[in-house]
DNA sequence: GTAAAAATCACGGAATTCGGTGAAAATTGT
DNA sequence: ACAATTTTCACCGAATTCCGTGATTTTTAC
């Protein structure tokens, strides 16, 4: 044999899928070596000391988030493909996912096969994405994908969005952020046009779709 | 050797976690037989034909709810362990698991050692929980679990909130529901009492991170 | 069959939201 | 330095929310 097969690492912090994905990788004839990384500074530590064709990558990591360490290794390793394995079908993250250039996207819910065949279709120089995010992507390029509304959003629209999802009323808010009920309102009243909303529970409902706002903080023990 | 060794049945619809725990299990030698299911029913169906010591069963499956299954589990073999391996630390899950009686609950991101170490846990007759929800565990003893929405609600006011969090406001509820603009104050009321929040946004915030409504239904393309 | 819980409705009033319109000051980018 | 954007602020009015208090009819549970 003239030429090593390729390589292929693993990135996610949930040993099981580790070992399950690793499971069915291995049993891969086209596939050769195969290293596991539980978080971003294991990945990238993996990634100096050898190339991988391939690195299936979770998005949540307890360190760095998965699309900083996308970025990462768009740098560090420009010629290696990335799919992206993921538990959430939240648009927002489809989407991004989608625009930083994943060259495949499969869920966590993947059977064996899927994850087969989207190695197989990613060695192949090909795109990989599995049945339920093609129609999301066919949609995106329909519209132009006008709904990327984090990076619509300016600081301090962005800052009153968060403290009417904390459920502070506009004189609170106006209080906290040391400027005028007015203001607030005025921000308020973008926020509503921006996001095409009546009223702030469809504002906060779409913010926590958009992954805008966060439910975590407020569930802690 | 006089008597069998445990046989362990897993649950779980997505695949790859299926094989991550089922390599890890078949590497104990206290274990027996190990059996898949992906979903709820083939899950009765495996019970069906044999009894299964431990059970380890996610709560997120495509059919029946891992709650269901569980109750289901309970009647048809009541003196079988159940495991709960979940995703999810959001509090309502974690009461509503304990207060269920699971046997043990482990995270997904449970290392190989952990899962090994529950199911020896189990096994001996006793319950295991990950540290992350000892503490949890020890703080709704203390106070008297009093924060168990769901159950603390009445028809008319699930109906209410779902449609509070669906955008709609008081004068739309009253229609879609065919009663009075009263009525609905009513039991909007009731509600802000219940969750002890001053406003909707409160309200459907702490709904959505207590399990009540969903997100994903509005997330549909 | 009776007590308890749930669902229904009513009235009044203060506070807040939501909609429109406009505009001045501060910041940013080039 | 100049245009563009962002942030700030103002006023008005209708609609809606939020709060209190209380009462009648249905339904549920034992």
């Amino acid at each position: 044999m003239e030429y090593e097969k390729p390589a292929v690492l693993l990135v996610d912090d949930h040993a099981l899928i580790l070992q399950g994905i690793k499971f069915v990788v291995e049993g891969m004839s086209e596939i050769g070596e195969v290293c596991l990384a539980s978080s971003g500074v294991e990945a990238i530590r993996a990634m100096k000391s050898k190339f991988f064709q391939v690195i299936i990558l979770d998005i949540e990591l307890p360190d760095v988030s998965g699309f900083e360490l996308m970025e990462i290794i768009r740098h560090m390793s420009p010629d290696s493909r990335i799919i992206i394995n993921t538990m959430h079908e939240e648009t927002w993250i489809v989407k991004k996912m989608i625009r930083m250039g994943a060259d495949g996207i499969t869920l966590k819910s993947a059977n064996t096969e899927e994850i087969r065949s989207a190695l197989k279709t990613v060695l192949n120089g090909e795109k990989f994405f599995c049945d339920e995010f093609n129609s999301i992507r066919k949609m995106l390029r329909l519209n132009g994908d006008t709904n990327d509304y984090q990076s619509l959003l300016t600081k301090r629209e962005l800052d009153v969005l968060k403290a009417i999802s904390a459920g502070l009323q506009t004189k609170e808010i106006a209080e906290s952020l040391h400027v005028s009920v007015n203001t607030v309102e005025s921000h308020r009243k973008s926020l509503f046009s921006k996001f095409q909303v009546r009223n702030v529970v469809e504002l906060v409902v779409k913010a926590i779709d958009n992954g805008i706002v966060h439910l975590k903080s407020r569930n802690k023990f």
